[in-house]
DNA sequence: GCCCAGGCACATG
DNA sequence: CATGTGCATGGG
């Protein structure tokens, strides 16, 4: 188990824990790679996590935060189930030890995902750069996440102005449905699939958007987002093509109720 | 230049 | 319910 200090956490190295498998996977946008490891950005909160002797540090004045955050309370190894009792599972598993499921803000998440949709990850990591720059909370050394009020507040125009294309008045939109009531936090006690519809009632999320947000912002692993990675996995597991329903189905059967993290295992590994 | 990206909204059978 | 189409942008 990891310990925690004032201003750090001590992740020691039997725990699993490998910086670039947590934020290179592509559920985190924000966080940049140095010589001495990565800093990373949460809201308007910043943690640095670099190596040391035996294990990680994770230095951040938010320690409590970053160590829920970072998922480290949970057994991967238990999470995994029996995966590798297929073969084809063998590689991504070994290739992606040390991937772990990050517990995100809603609604950075949220809007990040929508940002995401027929876009490249560097492409991603520009505009929601440009967003923070923009409208965020200057934190001194860096900008805030923006808040759902700064960006309703914001025009069409201004997305677009940012690079986000035809989604600009997609985040519009969904940030005003956010102020002007759509609870973020009190959809956490639903149950994934009425959680998953009810974020599809948004602008700019669809089943697969709404699948990333479950996942990696409500901690619920019985989601698996198909992108076209995962069609490409699909046609190689499969021998054959199908619709996005289908094959999320189809991967929920193979893999139970962690699918989620499956799924994970093959992007990162497909991606590499 | 071309292809394509962690897809979605919308229109039509 | 299913399938088809247009979409802004820029990295590789």
């Amino acid at each position: 188990m990891a310990d925690l200090f004032k201003d750090k956490i001590f992740i020691p190295e039997r725990e699993e824990f490998r910086p670039h498998a947590v934020f290179e996977c592509g559920q985190l946008f924000r966080y940049e790679r140095n010589d001495e490891g990565y800093t990373i950005f949460s809201g308007d909160k910043m943690a640095k996590v670099c190596e040391a002797k035996g294990g990680y540090d994770v230095l951040t004045s938010d320690p409590l935060y970053f160590y829920n955050y970072l998922d480290l309370d949970r057994d991967y190894e238990a999470a995994r189930c029996d995966f590798s009792k297929y073969d084809f599972m063998v590689d991504p598993i070994r290739n992606g030890k040390g991937i772990r499921i990050l517990k995100q803000q809603h609604f950075e998440t949220l809007i990040s995902f929508i940002i995401s949709a027929n876009n490249h990850i560097p492409r991603i990591k520009g505009i929601i750069n440009r967003l923070c720059e923009a409208i965020g909370k200057d934190m001194g050394s860096y900008h805030a996440f923006p808040t759902a009020e700064a960006m309703a507040s914001e025009n069409v125009s201004f997305y677009e102005s940012i690079g986000a294309g035809y989604r600009a008045p997609y985040l519009q939109a969904t940030a005003r449905s956010v102020v002007d009531g759509f609870n973020l936090e009190a959809i956490e006690s639903l149950q994934t699939e009425e959680l998953t519809c009810k974020l599809c009632s948004l602008l700019g999320v669809g089943p697969k958007v709404a699948d990333c947000v479950a996942l990696f912002s409500y901690s619920r692993f019985d989601v698996f987002p198909v992108d076209t990675w995962m069609k490409k996995v699909y046609v190689d597991l499969f021998n054959k093509e199908n619709n996005p329903s289908a094959m999320r189905k189809d991967f929920r059967a193979l893999f139970g109720s962690n699918c989620g993290l499956a799924q994970q295992y093959l992007f990162y590994n497909k991606r590499d």
